[in-house]
DNA sequence: TTCTTATTAGGAATTATTCCTAATTAAGTG
DNA sequence: CACTTAATTAGGAATAATTCCTAATAAGAA
């Protein structure tokens, strides 16, 4: 994901409002590295802005996912956010909930492949490891 | 996933019972190639058997997963089940749903690079390009 | 067959997400 | 700046997949 200004200004250019909930959801997701899900970023939000909603939490997702500016992972029935868009892996913790990126070049040839293979149009993709942090794994031994 | 038959064996030795409803829902699993949801999977079974509860589908997948005899896949915010658990991408369809598998022999590479490079331990994986299937992609064009 | 206890059916409870609507406000226009 | 209008918002209700609960049932050992 790109730096907030520019990243507005593309958003007011498609004829998006901006206002001052999206801002402060889209400068949360860039800043942080912890793939937050919507209920947290609502929590972390209104500490700013009280008053915000988390319905719009939801609908500026929405809004970010269609201009591709946000990953989702699911885990434990739960949608986290990732404005780290390039392909990558994501680790997920299964104790803590804790997800770690891993950069991996081979990943954009082997969509490649299997988008040739199958010959679906590929949009999207989403590669996770479960298993457990390094301060987790000592209990699971 | 193994023969229906092995595998009744091996979760007995393990002092699970048999029932019917397990029986019915392991040989669906293996049999079909949809990855179906828990709903799914519920309507077939009921055809056999119309007693058979939803909530027993959920517990006897739970099962399952925790033998790691299926592996789970989110889609629109329903998991569905595939019992074919080496790895693998799953290409899902946007539109239609389908998912269809791709073999690809590096994955298992990647996954030991991934963790080492993080320290995770590695438990299970997942895969999954999103797009539209064949049949589908015409209409998005 | 009898006994023990895992499993089941059925429905209620939970929970993330989506939907709905009146009130608000971003931003274009004069 | 004031005015206008349509997008956006807050708040809560509705939805839907999954989990939880409990009395009844039945698998498998003796």
């Amino acid at each position: 994901m790109q730096q907030l200004e520019e990243l507005i200004i593309s958003l007011r250019k498609e004829g998006f409002r901006i206002t001052p909930q999206r801002i402060a959801i889209v400068d949360y997701l860039l800043k942080t590295e912890e793939h937050p899900s919507a209920e947290h970023i609502h929590r972390i939000i209104q500490k700013k802005y009280p008053m915000v909603s988390l319905s719009t939490v939801y609908k500026t997702l929405d809004l970010l996912k269609e201009k591709k500016l946000v990953n989702e992972i699911e885990v434990k029935g739960e949608t986290r956010f990732d404005a780290h868009t390039d392909e990558h892996i994501n680790l997920v913790c299964m104790n803590c909930g804790k997800i770690d990126d891993v950069d991996e070049g081979s990943l954009k040839e082997i969509q490649n492949r299997a988008a040739k293979k199958s010959k679906y149009l590929v949009v999207k993709s989403s590669f996770e490891l479960f298993g457990y942090c390094t301060s987790c794994k000592s209990k699971f031994n």
